[in-house]
RNA sequence: GGGGAGUUGGCAGAGGGGCUUAUUGCAUCAGACUGUAAAUCUGCGAAGUGGCGUUAACGGCACCAUUCGUGAGUUCGAAUCUCACACUCCCCG
C-alpha cells in the first residue's frame, strides 16, 4: 500500500495522485461510489467496471448485522463474498452513530445500538468496528467516530471530537493488535477528523490524529446541514494542516460543485449516495444541472439525458423513455438512472484529473462555473 | 315482468342529520435527498361557477355562496331523512 503525490497544481491545492493497493490502483483525485450492503445499489459490478469505478465503499454496521462478518470472513473476504476484484473501503459505522441517533446511545466505551432490521441490541467499539472490518478485509478501513451533528455548540463539539480522538487511538491499538493475531492482505487504517464548524477544534483535532499516525486522513462531519462556505473553511483548514504525501478523504461529500470546490483545496477522495440515491428517485445529473425525469415536461423529449454525455444510456434512451420506467415505478428506470448518475460523477473526476495532470485546472474550473451559471 | 343492491373528488372507497369544501389509498403534479433504516420521504390539489378583497401578474392568495346522479321536499341545519325521475349492477321468470 502507498501514496505517490504526481502533480501538485500551481494555482490551488488541487493534486493528482496514485494510490497503490494488493487490489490495484486508485487515481486520485477519485469518486467512490456508495455500496452500503456490498452492492452499489440498481447497478451490478460488471456495471461499475465499465463505468470504471476504480474503488466503492461499503458499511461496517451493515454488514455485520446482515449477513455478519464470520460469514464474510469465512467466504474469503468482502472481495471474493460480492465479486469485486478492485478495491473496497469500508466505513466504520461512525456516520450510523450519527444518522441512527434514535436508535443508539454512547458511552466512552463505544455505542449502544438498536438495529434498524429487527430492534435487537448491539454494541460497537473501537475495537468491535476494527475486528469487523479486518475480517470484511477492505483495502482502506476506517477508524471509529463520532460524526458530530450540525448544529452543536463548541463544548460539546470538543467533548465529541476528543471521544473520536480517543477512539482513533483506540482504534489504531486494535488494529495493530489484530495484524499481528490474524494476518491478512495489506490494509490502510484512516483516520477521521471531526471538530464541526469550529476551526481549531479541527485543527487540534488533526494534530492529534497525525501524532497518532495514519497512512491517510478523512474529515467527516461536514455537509451535515451546516453552510457551504463554514463547509468549505473546515475543509481548507484540514487540507492545510495534513501533510502532502498521505491521501485526504473528505466524507460523504457531495454534489458535483463541492466535489470541484474541494479539489481545489486539495481533497483526494470523495464518497456520496447522490448520485445512486438521487439517481433513484429521478434526478439526474447534466453538464448544465439536473433534470427531474419524473416532470411532465419530459413525457413527449426525445432527447438523451445529457446531449453531451457518452454513456450508454445517453446513447441509447431518450428522456420520454426513461420519464415513462419512472412514473412505472419500472427497476430498469432506477438501474439507467444510477448508471447514468455514476457515468456523471466517475466521468467528471477523470476529466479533472486530466485538466490536474496537464495542468489545466484554473481552465476547468473557469469553465465549471461558466456552465452552472448557465445551467 | 317481479325482487334486491347501488350512484360520493381522475380511479377505488369511507362517511347514515350540525365538527364534512367531504376520512383513506392509489394515480396526477411538484419538491427534498451529501461517510444510505431510502425503488424513500414531504407537499399540493381535488371543482367548477359566481361574488368580494388583495396582488406587478393571462396567474396566485384569503373569505363568502352554491356543491356528494337529477329534481322536489322535511328540518334552524341534509352527502346523510322522504318522494319522484334517470342510470348501473345482481337474482328470479
Amino acid at each position: 500500500m502507498r501514496f505517490e503525490l504526481l502533480v501538485q497544481d500551481t494555482q490551488s491545492s488541487a493534486r493528482l495522485g496514485r494510490i497503490s493497493t494488493d487490489h490495484g490502483e486508485i487515481l486520485t483525485p477519485v469518486f467512490m461510489p456508495v455500496g452500503t450492503a456490498g452492492t452499489v445499489k440498481a447497478v451490478s459490478q460488471q456495471q461499475l467496471e465499465e463505468l470504471g469505478a476504480e474503488i466503492i465503499l461499503s458499511n461496517t454496521y451493515h454488514l455485520y448485522l446482515r449477513p455478519g462478518h464470520e460469514l464474510i470472513y469465512g467466504l474469503g473476504g468482502l472481495h471474493e463474498f460480492i465479486s469485486w476484484n478492485r478495491p473496497i473501503l469500508t466505513d466504520s459505522g461512525g456516520f450510523q452513530v450519527f444518522s441512527h441517533s434514535q436508535l443508539r446511545n454512547i458511552t466512552e466505551e463505544g455505542v449502544r445500538f438498536r438495529s434498524h432490521l429487527d430492534g435487537s441490541a448491539h454494541f460497537l467499539s473501537p475495537e468491535i468496528a476494527m475486528e469487523i472490518q479486518m475480517c470484511l478485509g477492505a483495502d482502506i478501513i476506517m477508524a471509529l467516530d463520532e460524526c458530530t451533528p450540525y448544529p452543536s455548540d463548541f463544548l460539546a463539539t470538543r467533548e465529541s471530537m476528543e471521544r473520536t480522538i480517543r477512539w482513533a487511538r483506540r482504534s489504531k491499538e486494535a488494529f495493530q493488535q489484530v495484524v499481528t493475531r490474524r494476518p491478512s492482505h495489506g490494509q490502510w487504517l484512516f483516520g477521521i477528523g471531526q471538530g464541526g464548524i469550529y476551526p481549531e477544534l479541527r485543527r487540534l483535532c488533526l494534530d492529534q490524529l497525525l501524532d497518532i499516525e495514519f497512512p491517510g486522513y478523512a474529515m467527516g462531519g461536514l455537509s451535515v446541514g451546516e453552510p457551504k462556505p463554514v463547509m468549505h473553511e473546515m475543509v481548507s483548514r484540514s487540507t492545510e494542516r495534513l501533510p502532502a504525501e498521505r491521501p485526504r478523504y473528505l466524507m460523504g461529500v457531495g454534489t458535483p460543485a463541492d466535489l470541484v470546490e474541494c479539489i481545489s483545496l486539495g481533497v483526494d477522495m470523495f464518497d456520496c449516495v447522490m448520485p445512486t440515491r438521487n439517481g433513484r428517485n429521478g434526478w439526474l445529473f447534466t453538464r448544465s444541472g439536473h433534470i427531474v425525469i419524473k416532470n411532465a415536461r419530459f413525457a413527449a423529449d426525445q432527447g438523451p439525458i445529457d446531449s453531451q454525455c457518452r454513456c450508454a444510456v445517453c446513447r441509447r434512451y431518450n428522456r420520454a423513455y426513461l420519464r415513462h420506467l419512472y412514473q412505472s415505478n419500472e427497476v430498469l428506470g432506477s438501474m439507467l438512472n444510477t448508471y447514468h448518475n455514476l457515468y456523471f460523477y466517475l466521468d467528471m473526476v477523470r476529466e479533472i484529473r486530466d485538466a490536474i495532470a496537464s495542468q489545466k485546472w484554473t481552465n476547468y474550473l473557469k469553465e465549471f462555473k461558466a456552465r452552472q451559471e448557465t445551467g
